[in-house]
Order: structure tokens, then sequence, then C-alpha cells
DNA sequence: TTCGGCCATAGACAGAAGCTATCGCACCTT
DNA sequence: AAGGTGCGATAGCTTCTGTCTATGGCCGAA
């Protein structure tokens, strides 16, 4: 009884509801209107659901046609992504999927990307490349990036941004700093020491968010140390015992230790990005699939956090 | 181009996919043998994508072809699962959803459901009924209830279960308990006082589920309470002293306050459940929207938990 | 009243999807 | 080696249906 409906009839309802108009959407569509009239009035009848209210200065969408409406165009733009994509992968014409990342984005979450990728588009390649998110954003609109894992937050509406990763923004210092005698950090330990920032040239909005939420817990920081990668950090809380913020599931110098923020519950969360004008045929399916994957996590009980290491163990004995 | 691909095509697809094997897709199709080998023919020829390998003795999928064989499998069901819906709000034959819910699901978690449901089926009605988790699986299983709204974890092959919501699992206590004093508490602080549970009769598997996650931090807890209730718990907590643990969100008694524990990153986490077997014609498109709003959450910055109430800001100052 | 915009109806035609019958091919059995 | 079996491809015919042009009806504006 569905299979009376066609992506053709989608089209047409698409087109009629755009247009509020069948004559309008007739010509758009390089139909004569009595075809479009009555292939839609027989899909209405086999169906049994009205789509449309006629009137005599054009169309009205029922609450029913509203949904199939809404689907309709959801329905043919999805079809047209996934053939455009298989066609390509047939065709061995996928390019090189063109990849930039920032240094402070994990490993993992660029592995799973690329796993993913592999899976869904087999035998086809992909390249990374590394460097500022602002940097980055501007090869994405120079078309010499197709896309780019990138920490939050990224404003503009000129980015289709899908969250990919999120870990607890935690206090990095030295194994035999005093505050690693406790178990977390209270804000205003953090306040005299922390020092250690990311350039705020390589990512000014993700800088300012940080200011922010800083000022929201009464810290104003003392910004005197910028490093361009998350291994300068460390040498710098190194060398000079001051406090920095990390991202929780970076790989650690063993000298270095982290603990969580008291009373705050921060993270740092990372997206794939690309271009809203994205002309890469394996992005529309790629964040179909991150959407898929992501969207549903595997929530089936309540997390937890294990102890981050031994020390803490120890503390708490 | 893609024009040339139509439902029917991508039935076709389907069912050559599944049996491996023209013949008996046909037979399955209820069509003969050669009216399906040509309309598969020419589609992989319209649209220049090889879909199958024919072999003598079955059909391979080609890499692009299962591109195009899991889209067809989903987009055909996809678009039943809409027709049927949409025509049961066209024929006011919705009948009303009957959701169940655990008085442990926050009010505001019922309150988007409902209006998420009221503006993709506008008109249509819902009835709430609370109750114990156990007892609702029993009414969705004896199909006098459609779907509800639990705590996880929810077990089970029979459930579809999605997560609509989270909130982090804190200490209740009253506010003139010594422990309200610190900003968090340690476990061992908790593993002495931690006596008042909801009912494990009402929610088997969260309560064992919680018992584990307490004993990985190496507490085995006194249940010496227990409750069915928000309700009875905060009365349980201000008349007797004890602790608990519950939903950050949870609306609070002004006598009592909540910390959270250190070291752990618990939550409450909620779903919206239903059977497999679901036969409400709204539940697959409410699924999908739920799925659509909650994947791609407006995490366009990095999250900040505010300071749970004023007591801790002084603390803090 | 008349004109113009809009949708519905009618009838003709071409193309496409379906059917039956048959062929070709590879493999298996005897 | 010969014949049987299972599977897909091809050919030719029929039926159905999507499209076209032409036209009619309705309503509001000029």
């Amino acid at each position: 009884m569905c299979d009376l409906v066609e992506f053709r009839h989608l089209k047409y309802i698409a087109a009629v509801a755009e247009t509020g108009n069948f004559t309008r959407a007739a010509e758009r569509l390089f139909l004569a209107q009595p075809s479009l009239s009555k292939q839609i009035k027989e899909l209405e009848d086999g169906i049994g659901i009205q789509i449309f209210v006629r009137h005599h200065d054009g169309v009205r969408i029922t609450p029913a046609g509203q949904m199939i409406v809404s689907y309709a165009i959801e329905a043919v733009k999805t079809r047209n992504e996934i053939i455009q994509a298989a066609r390509a992968v047939h065709g061995g014409t996928i390019p090189v999927l063109r990849i930039g990342f920032s240094c402070f984005v994990q490993q993992d979450v660029l592995r799973s990307l690329s796993e993913a990728y592999a899976s869904l588009f087999p035998g086809c390649s992909m390249q990374f490349s590394g460097g500022d998110p602002v940097q980055i954003l501007h090869r994405m609109e120079a078309k010499s990036l197709d896309a780019a894992v990138l920490p939050l937050p990224i404003n503009g509406e000129q980015w289709t941004v899908e969250p990919v990763a999120s870990a607890p923004l935690v206090v990095c210092m030295r194994a035999d700093d005093p505050l690693a005698q406790q178990t977390e950090i209270q804000p205003p330990e953090l306040a005299e020491r922390l020092k250690i920032f990311r350039n705020p040239e390589a990512h000014s909005e993700a800088h300012a968010r940080l200011m922010e939420m800083l000022t929201e817990i009464g810290i104003t920081p003392d910004v005197a140390c910028l490093a361009t990668t998350p291994t300068d950090i460390q040498w710098m809380v190194q060398s000079s015992s001051g406090l920095a913020l990390i991202d929780q599931k970076t790989p650690l110098d063993p000298r270095l230790t982290t603990r969580p923020i008291a009373n705050v519950n921060w993270t740092a969360d990372t997206a794939f990005v690309h271009p809203l004008s994205a002309e890469h045929p394996a992005l529309p399916v790629l964040i179909r699939h991150l959407r898929k994957v992501n969207g549903s996590k595997p929530a089936k009980h309540t997390h937890r956090r294990k102890y981050a290491n031994d020390l803490q163990m120890k503390l708490l004995a």
C-alpha cells in the first residue's frame, strides 16, 4: 500500500509545498500542470491521505501533509547524496578526503574517524594535515581542505559542526606539585597559578570561551605562557611549575599528572567540521554516519569514570 | 540522473541482497524473474553503478552496491513508517499514546516529550501513567502501555531504548549536615552513611548496577531504608540523617542539599523505551525525532555546570 | 462583466514495467 | 561424456501509466 509512494511523488510534493502552487511547481519540474495535479491526486487517493487543500489562489498543507512534506524534502536529498557517493565509490573517482586537524585533538578521535571512513568508503584514501584551527578554517574556505577535526567552539554560520568527542577539562601539574596531594583542585587554588594557555591566535573563540568560563567562577588568570601544542604545554608545566588546563585524554608526560577542578563540569569538546557548501561526495554520507553512531551512544547504563591514576587510589584508601 | 532510482528499485535491491539470488527475490516480490533482472540491470546502467556481481550460483554485492543496499533497506522501512503515521494522523485514528513513567524521571523530560509529540502529531493526545519500572515494563509487554520513560539501565533484547536525558548523580543530605560544609564528598565518607535507596523491587537492574558501581569504588553500603519515590527519599534523608544518591535535577526540599561525589563521574540516565514489536503508528516517527534532536546536541561550546547552590558559592569565596 | 490565475478533467500517445517462453552457462550427477 | 539442474539474460508481446495538449470550471480583481 505504501508502495504507491515513489520518489517521483516525493519530488512533486516537495516542489508543490515549496512553491505553494501547482502551476509554478510544474514549471520548476519541467512538467505540464495536469500531469502534476493528476499524480498528486492519485497518490492522495491511493494512500488515503489528503496532503494539500486546493484553494483558488494556491494550496495549503494539511497536518498529515506536513509530515509527508518534511519527509519528502529530506528523503529526496538523502537519496541523491547516497547515489552520488556510491557512484563515486564505484568509479574510483572519490578524491582524496583532505582533513585538517588541530594538534589538540586526541589521536583516537582521528583514528576512529579514519576507520569509519575506511569502512564506509573501502579503498578510498584520506590525507591528514595538522595546523592551527584558524589556519585550518581558512584552508577550508579556500577549498584546499574538505573538512576538519577541531576543538569547539566553532562560530560562524558557514560551518556544519558535528560533535564527535568530549572529555573533562582537567588541571595539568607536575607530579611532585603540592596540589597533586589533593584529589580535586579548588578554583582559588587554580586562580593563583594558572598561567599556561593555548595561543589565542590559534583559536581565538576557544580562548575567549575559556576566559569567559574562568570569569564565571571568579578567576581572571595571568596569561603568562602561550603554547601551540600539547607537548609545549606539558614542557611549560614541567619547567615553570605553572598550571594548565588540558583535555583529560591527552597522553601525559610521566613526570606530570592531572586533577579535576572541583564544582565545575567543564569539558573539552571536539567536532567534525566542514563548510556548508561541501563538495566532496563522501561528506554527506560520512556526517550521516557520525550522527548515527554518536547520537545513540551505548549509554545502556550509567557511566563511570575510573580513578584517573594510582595516586588517587592511594589517597582515598 | 538520480531520478532513475525509485523506491521500487530499492525494494528490489533489498530483496536481491537479502536472498542473494534473483530467482528467489522475484518469488518474494511476487514478480517474474526477468522483470526483476531487467529492472536492476537498467538501473545499474542508468546510474552507472554496478551493484551486484552475477555468478552462476547467485550474486555478490560490490562495495558501492553495499552502500546502496544498506540505504535501500533503511529507506524503504522509513517510508513505510512515515506513511503509516501520516495516514493515521489524517484519519484521526491515532490512538492515545499511553506512556508509562517512573516517578524518578524528571518532570521536564516528560514535558519536553509531551511537547515534541504535540508538535509532531497535532491534535493527538497522550496519556501518562506513573509506576515502578518493573510494573511499567510488564504493562508494556501486556500491551496496556505503548512506551515509557524510565531510568536506565533497561536490560533485555525486547526493548528499543533511546536515551533522552542524563544528569549527575549526587549525594543528598540535610542542609545542616556536617558534610554539607564540603564541596565534594569522598567515597569513604559516603560509605559510612549511605543508607537510603530506591526499592530494588521497583527496578532491580538499576539497583544492581548501582551496587556494582559502589563496589568498584570500595563501598558496600548498608541498605537500610527503601523508598519508592523521590519525595520518600527526601523525607528519609530529612528524618534519619542518612545519605542518598539522587539525580541532581530532582527538585529539592529546602532543608536538604546535594553534593557531588569526588573522583567519579556517575550519571542518572533516562531513556525512552518501547517494545521492539511496537504497534503504535506514532512511535517510529517519534523515536526518529528524539534521535535527531538528541543526537546533534546544541554542544556549540564547552558545557559548564553552574554552582549547584549559594552555599557552595560562599564556601569558595 | 470580463479577464486572469489557478486547478481539474478528458482523451491521445509513447514508454516502461510486467509476463511467458526460451536460451546460455556453469556445475553436478550418473 | 551426457544429461540434468539451477541461475541469470534475452526476446517479444501486452498492459498499464505517466505525460502531453486542449479545455472547462471556479473565484477574485479590474
